[in-house]
RNA sequence: CGGGGUGUAGCGCAGAUGGUAGCGCGCUUGGUUCGGGACCAAGAGGCCGUGGGUUCAAAUCCCGCCACUCCGACCA
């Protein structure tokens, strides 16, 4: 490929709305173009990156057993009732209409169609288990799009089903995936890449993996342990609290506090810390809008995924109105309606004694609560908020910390939540009729490009790791209006070109820096200058986008070094 | 969904107190240059997001839409 008619402009002001650098630097390098809010399309570099990827992806699946499959974008809305989610899942799925009338989604997620797929054919136990993959569009019509490629509402992205007639082999599988998607991550050139623990959200199931890549950009949040190898996504964390209750019990105070409304107020009111108090947490049933109060220590947040999870139904905030019984910034334990809400407690609070807490009635608190004394038993739930300095649950340190990172793929194990819904059912070895167990495993491969780019570039671009990079090499003929400049470059393009090294080659007439600064842009990892500086002296200059090689080369040597170069760039891993 | 911001040339932006548009980059032509985004000269390129209103006169003031974008919520 020569530059000069490549599609797609470079240029030098980094676009204001760009936050993330992969982001900046893709839309300055010619690698994309917005269309609309989260939707782009490709030029070749970023098209020749995403494609690369896609292959490693393919081998990799291929090598356990994937058979790689395809799944139509537009399917009808029948086939998402049946499992129950065309009703479940909220304006993310674009729903329209055909011409006959027929409700039809965009795909988001494939396995109603995977289901679909094979339910007739795997009716015996014998067919088991297998697994089946496809690389497509996806459409989710996210509120919010962001960070270029990060997060956008149509995207690319390999997904896979797994099929299983026990839970031991869809461990046994779920293994060889999670291992799979290690490799994968490691050939694409981000080997740091960890697992954590998640929550499975919307996807049901139990066990489930999410492939981060940590950086302080990342849209997720995840608590490590320094000092064991534990790590959780923040939904997924187990909240541990640790209550010292020596000392005197307290007896129960009322207290008049007048616009005093905020946890933190009223400790510095009443010169109490933080941890001995308990703060209430209003929320409201998505459906019934019924009130869910949750209390929990003043010094902890709530959760809303874990609550979401122990009550089996969304919430949003709650809207504390006159006349709803409850009083903001005055709700307690002591006197509060259990018949009219949904009353919580969290973990932090069992073992507690002293505690600060609203009166149920205005400008009045409590102080000297003690649950087990002044309520009675109660059940505690872990609702709450892992945080920064928390107490590991595997090692039991105070050693969390909080960290970002990039989901760049997940592993999910489904049982049979599709299966039983969709009625796919086989016979086992005794004749009985049984539904198999299903796991998924997706990797967003825009994602991974722009994660990729993320963790490995400078101040002047991307620097691809050779085995996704869009070219091997960059020819730079310094002064193509050099005889003797542009005949050496033309001949290195040709002879790379038969020996199908892949390479971009540079003989516009357009002075070095600039040319070196496109170079740098599209992020080639092999650059071969030729210049007559260089010419001089019978050689050429092979440097790498890296700036670990920088060695003059003899004109003849350049393409048997160029091709060991990327030789063993490639079988790095 | 809540709260901000911005829409003026391909890109990045300037256009106080209303008077029919300008700068830098890029692009075209010619010339001089040539190892980290050169210089000179001459050009091309705009329904000022959109619909209304106020006014003799609107990019500018008022109202409504739309789009993009940032922060937060939500998010297989």
């Amino acid at each position: 490929m020569k530059i000069d008619k490549l599609c797609g402009e470079r240029f030098k002001e980094r676009p204001s709305d760009c936050v993330i650098d992969s982001h900046a630097l893709m839309v300055r390098g010619g690698y994309m173009k917005g269309v609309a809010n989260g939707i782009y399309s490709s030029y070749m570099p970023l098209r020749r990156i995403t494609r690369k990827i896609e292959n490693i992806i393919r081998e990799e699946m291929d090598a356990i057993d994937g058979q790689e499959v395809q799944f139509p974008v537009v399917m009808p809305a029948s086939l998402w009732s049946e499992s129950g989610r065309y009703e479940s899942i909220g304006s993310e799925m674009a729903r329209f209409e055909d011409r006959n009338g027929t409700p039809m989604v965009l795909g988001m997620t494939h396995e109603e169609a995977a289901v679909h797929l094979v339910r007739e054919y795997a009716n015996s136990y014998t067919k088991y288990p297998f697994m089946i993959y496809q690389v497509q569009t996806k459409f989710r019509d996210e509120g919010r799009p962001r960070a270029g490629l990060i997060r956008v509402r149509e995207f690319t992205m390999k997904d896979a089903y797994s099929f299983h007639t026990s839970q031991e082999d869809l461990e046994e599988y779920y293994q060889k995936c999670y291992d799979a998607y290690n490799r994968i991550f490691a050939r694409c050139g981000i080997p740091e890449v960890v697992t954590v623990k998640s929550d499975s959200g919307m996807m049901g199931g139990s066990v489930s993996h999410e492939y981060m890549l940590l950086t302080p950009v990342g849209e997720d949040s995840i608590a490590i342990c320094s000092e064991c190898d534990y790590r959780a996504n923040m939904e997924a964390a187990d909240s541990i609290i640790e209550n010292d209750c020596s000392g005197e019990d307290a007896p129960l105070e009322l207290v008049y506090t007048p616009d005093i409304h905020t946890i933190e107020d009223i400790c510095a009111f009443l010169h109490t810390p933080l941890e001995e108090s308990c703060k209430a947490v209003i929320y409201q049933k998505n459906m019934t809008d019924e009130y869910v109060v949750v209390f929990i220590r003043g010094d902890l947040d709530v959760n809303e995924t874990k609550l979401t999870n122990y009550l089996g139904e969304a919430v949003h905030p709650g809207e504390v109105t006159d006349d709803c019984g409850l009083y903001a910034g005055f709700t307690g334990p002591y006197g509060l309606d259990n018949e009219k809400f949904t009353v919580l407690y969290d973990a932090s609070l069992k073992g507690t004694h002293n505690l600060s807490c609203g009166a149920n009635k205005p400008d009045h608190h409590y102080k000297g609560l003690k649950i087990s004394r002044d309520i009675g038993d109660v059940e505690y739930a872990d609702l709450a908020k892992i945080k920064e300095g928390g107490i590991c649950p595997k090692c039991g340190k105070h050693s969390i910390t909080i960290s970002r990172g990039i989901e760049v793929g997940n592993i999910f194990q489904l049982g049979t939540k599709y299966t039983k819904s969709m009625g796919m059912q086989y016979l086992d070895a005794e004749g009985n009729l049984q539904y198999p167990i299903m796991g998924c495993y997706g990797i967003g491969v825009g994602r991974l490009a722009a994660s990729v780019c993320e963790a490995h570039h400078d101040d002047y671009g991307p620097i691809w790791p050779m085995s996704i990079a869009p070219w091997q090499v960059q020819i730079c003929c310094l002064r193509a209006d050099d005889e003797e400049c542009k005949k050496v470059s033309d001949s290195l393009y040709e002879k790379m070109n038969a020996e199908k090294i892949e390479v971009l080659y540079d003989d516009r007439n357009i002075r070095p820096g600039a040319m070196f600064s496109d170079a740098d842009l599209i992020g080639v990892p092999v650059r071969v200058i030729v210049s007559p500086r260089n010419l001089g002296e019978g050689v050429c200059e092979i440097v790498t986008r890296d700036k670990a090689v920088n060695e003059k080369v003899a004109v003849d040597n350049v393409i048997d070094f160029v091709r060991n170069l990327i030789n063993d760039r490639l079988a790095r891993r």
